[in-house]
DNA sequence: TTGACATGATACCTTTTGGTATTATAAAAA
DNA sequence: TTTTTATAATACCAAAAGGTATCATGTCAA
């Protein structure tokens, strides 16, 4: 039951990370390479401020680690974050070919 | 262009409207079968109005269709439009897949 | 040590969001 | 026709979200 909890929570916390604009390209930036609050600060109009904020909702995601290196905090992807939203999915995979087979079946035991 | 954004605007209509956990609840509900408002909203404790403000934004994100028989609106799931969400995270199969190769050739490399 | 610099923390503002309550319509049933 | 009934539409509210500005802090470099 906590492990149905927990797997909810990164669920809901993944999905709200994704439902920005901004924090979906700040992951395709991060895809590239790992970068400093400013380096991705700098792919962006808005201020550092607004680009943390966003960070840190993409962490509490689980969709980033952060690792700080002396002064600077270093934000690194975490694929393995996207895990629960694929998984969530992947449940709808079923209906897709369902709907496929139906169609299917329809064409093979056409009376015409 | 015209397309790039259309499919920028369905990616974002279907990531908003997967946001919130009572939006995901009710297309759980309609995986199942198709259902009018009225029917989905006896699964929530929230008022019909609440429900059918979800069911507007599932309607914008393309995640389902609403068809009119008589007064009723019937809800049904478009599976389909799950498919740009799908896709956008696919692309982050790479990195995935990048990250066990680069653990396998550690493993098979390690000098012990 | 001192200054520059990357970031953290707060406070504040505006818009959006998730929700309710209320009233209006239109179709089905009595 | 009258009355239910399923939904639409609108107004409203509180909280959350996305953003800025400002000031504090800790680290690097001269």
């Amino acid at each position: 039951m906590i492990q149905v909890q927990a797997q909810e929570t990164d669920l809901q916390g993944a999905f709200r990370a994704l439902s920005d604009p901004s924090r979906r390209q700040i992951l395709l930036h991060l895809s590239r390479r790992e970068m400093t609050i400013g380096e991705v600060a700098a792919h962006f109009q808005m201020t550092r401020a607004a680009v943390k904020k966003h960070l840190t909702v993409l962490e509490e995601g689980r969709l980033i680690s952060v690792h700080v290196r002396g002064r600077e905090r270093v934000n690194r992807i975490e694929p393995a974050g996207l895990a629960p939203v694929a998984d969530w999915l992947a449940y709808f995979d079923r209906f897709w070919d369902q709907r496929l087979d139906a169609l299917k079946d329809a064409v093979e035991t056409d009376p015409r």
